[in-house]
DNA sequence: GATAGCAGATAGTGCTACTATCTGTTAATA
DNA sequence: TATTAACAGATAGTAGCACTATCTGCTATC
């Protein structure tokens, strides 16, 4: 198909389909002359991947671009798979490593870990993220939230281990790099969507006179 | 304090501090003088906040003003103080509402959140972009994401308990409010962080030899 | 009395993700 | 066959965001 096609059965426009080409998202259609290349249904799939990681998964071009180019290449295990999956997800650290109240709180995310008995990568870019959260958390006097995090592991492993579980399941290597990479970025969406509505519905539950709220039941009467 | 203080203590520079004034996010100091302000704790503590919600919460300044909108005018209730957050932290919607391959995904979501007995808002954005990422995993294929949806709800509804109950728990109604905002900015990162970590442990765990990974528990040796 | 800091205003910067235009072909069609 | 539309590839331009810099007239302070 041409590039008309392309952009029309993926709803991306024709400048920014030659932008992703030129970032080198896109690989470059099948020459079929001297100024005119074929596209096939790959180049369609990989435009609706890229689309999910910018609009789902809220990742830049430049990350996006990394993570296709370890789609690409075969990775040796599900871990070297994983990384720059997780690169791309996590907002890059702001604590400094200068900062001792970063590096204690570093030290201290990185041993509570352990406690749980998880095998994770020491340099897991998700532990200094964590830092950053614990950091944070105190500086605004939430220390209770740091008496949940066990609550927030249990979950976390709740879904992680079905994800992980289904990723893996694919017969063909690629479709599990690929699910892999899907899963990281929808499963994060699904799950922070979902807090959310469990907040509403906990909250809305709690309540002496739900009713006062204006919340109502999604399958019951509307209020006018 | 001056501002020179502010900046000091708060890590922010001043031509920030100034541009946040501007922006609305920061209430002007106290006037001692033609050109000259004093500026108090209030002032240090609300630029901590504005630095989680965009730094921790990846919240823009626009919406940040919103939710701090929010925590100076009294709410009424729980919910039109969930909202702001909410909206702030979500999103905006990708969805076509013209499209129906989107209105059936957002109808069906609402019927399936429904189906769980939960109370929430018909009109809750985490409705739309759950309906968002329902479309992306139909689009991609990955519709086992979808039979997951009860552990994704069990799970979130774990967090969102403790999260609701220790937020409303406090005796000042202020601090009820911040705690909302706070904790549903904070909760957010926490779990996404430790879904990651999850994701690895779970991974490594179920591997042959999670030795080949060059993967180590946080505690063990060091492989060199 | 000199110097540094301040408030408030205006303008400029760097980055990202596109978006537009231009040139020289080439395919499609009337 | 003439004409029109579409194409690839290159270059330049744009919009939005979050600051950042500079300027002016004043004020605290040493």
């Amino acid at each position: 198909m041409r590039i008309s096609e392309l952009s029309r059965r993926s709803g991306v426009t024709v400048p920014t389909i030659k932008y992703y080409l030129r970032e080198g998202l896109l690989p470059p259609g099948e020459p079929t002359g001297r100024n005119q290349a074929a596209y096939g249904e790959q180049h369609l799939e990989r435009l609706r991947l890229i689309r999910a990681l910018r609009e789902i998964g809220g990742i830049g071009v430049a990350a996006a671009r990394e993570v296709l180019r370890t789609l690409d290449e075969p990775p040796v295990d599900a871990h070297a798979l994983m990384a720059p999956a997780h690169r791309a997800v996590i907002p890059p650290s702001t604590g400094d490593p200068d900062d001792p109240v970063w590096t204690d709180a570093r030290a201290w995310v990185g041993s509570w870990v352990a406690g749980l008995g998880w095998h994770v990568d020491p340099d897991a870019p998700a532990l200094d993220r964590l830092a950053d959260v614990v950091v944070t958390a105190r500086r605004l006097g939430y220390t209770d939230l740091l008496e949940r995090l066990p609550r927030y592991a249990t979950a976390a492993l709740m879904v992680a281990e079905q994800e992980v579980v289904t990723a893996t399941g694919r017969r063909d290597p690629a479709a599990v790099m690929a699910a892999v990479v899907v899963g990281t970025v929808l499963g994060e969406a699904l799950l922070s969507a979902i807090r959310l509505l469990a907040h509403e519905h906990v909250s809305a539950t709690r309540s002496q006179d739900p009713a006062d709220l204006g919340i109502v039941h999604v399958s019951g009467d509307q209020t006018t």
